[in-house]
DNA sequence: GTTCCTGCAAAAGCTTTGCAGAAGA
DNA sequence: TCTTCTGCAAAGCTTTTGCAGGAAC
């Protein structure tokens, strides 16, 4: 596992340092999108001297190297997901949780953007999950 | 209008104070998403003796309303919208405009939802608009 | 051996909160 | 009149930055 995350960072031109293979690590674990905080209280037990600025600072460079992207559904918080294709979010306004959903974005037909180099796409919903609706 | 902009207020069930008027005719400009700062730059030299904590709070005041919401498209900055049906928003990676464009939101298809109630539904893009890719 | 990261601490920004006076209903 | 909002200032967070020592290549 170590391996092969250190060679997807190498890929990408980003140095390969033990705490950026774990914070990936965190950020990768299936379905999780975690905060800044969560990834800190995650990883400082094992990993006493990380620090906080750390972690900001190698999200920003996964980031700019097109690994992670950030999930901002209202702006309450920020999340970070590894990149994945064709999935949406939905952030349940009750208990704050964010899901994956499929959508398959490439197919979404829009107009006004002729001109427009286009690098990302997401899409956000919000509302109620099922555990919040009983 | 600022009549206008007062019964929509009031339909809301939101006190409508001169301020309030007045940021609310600040976020629905056409095209506009502005911040907290530029509604503040926008409205200081009128209001001389308006506070910015003002303005933070009345944006919250109009998200719970339903009347703005918030537009997060990296979590660089905090933009507001006056709520329009069908447009998605597109982000310049370089100068930072947002664009709105049109999008027919409601007719994606999508999966993995079947139990969730879904209050709101937003599309982001980024990438460079034409301006920049001259 | 170089280059670039990390940890620490301090600084900078942004957002929220408490309270007294003012304005809306 | 009663309720709610505004402005001000201070507090509370989050995020960024500078620098010395250490790790990757």
């Amino acid at each position: 596992m170590i391996e092969h995350l250190s060679s997807v960072l190498k890929e990408k031109g980003v140095r390969a340092s033990y705490q950026r293979i774990r914070i990936l690590e965190a950020v990768s674990q299936k379905d999780t999108h975690p905060t800044v905080d969560e990834i800190f209280r995650l990883l400082s037990s094992e990993i006493p001297s990380l620090a906080k600025a750390t972690i900001y600072n190698t999200l920003h460079t996964f980031v700019d190297a097109g690994l992670v992207r950030v999930v901002s559904i209202d702006g309450d918080e920020l999340r970070y997901d590894s990149v994945t294709a064709n999935h949406g979010h939905f952030k349940c306004n009750s208990c704050g949780t964010i899901y994956n959903f499929r959508i398959e974005i490439d197919s979404i037909p829009y107009q006004g953007l002729n001109q427009f180099e286009i690098a990302e796409k997401n899409v956000y919903f919000s509302g109620l999950c099922p555990k919040c609706l009983i």
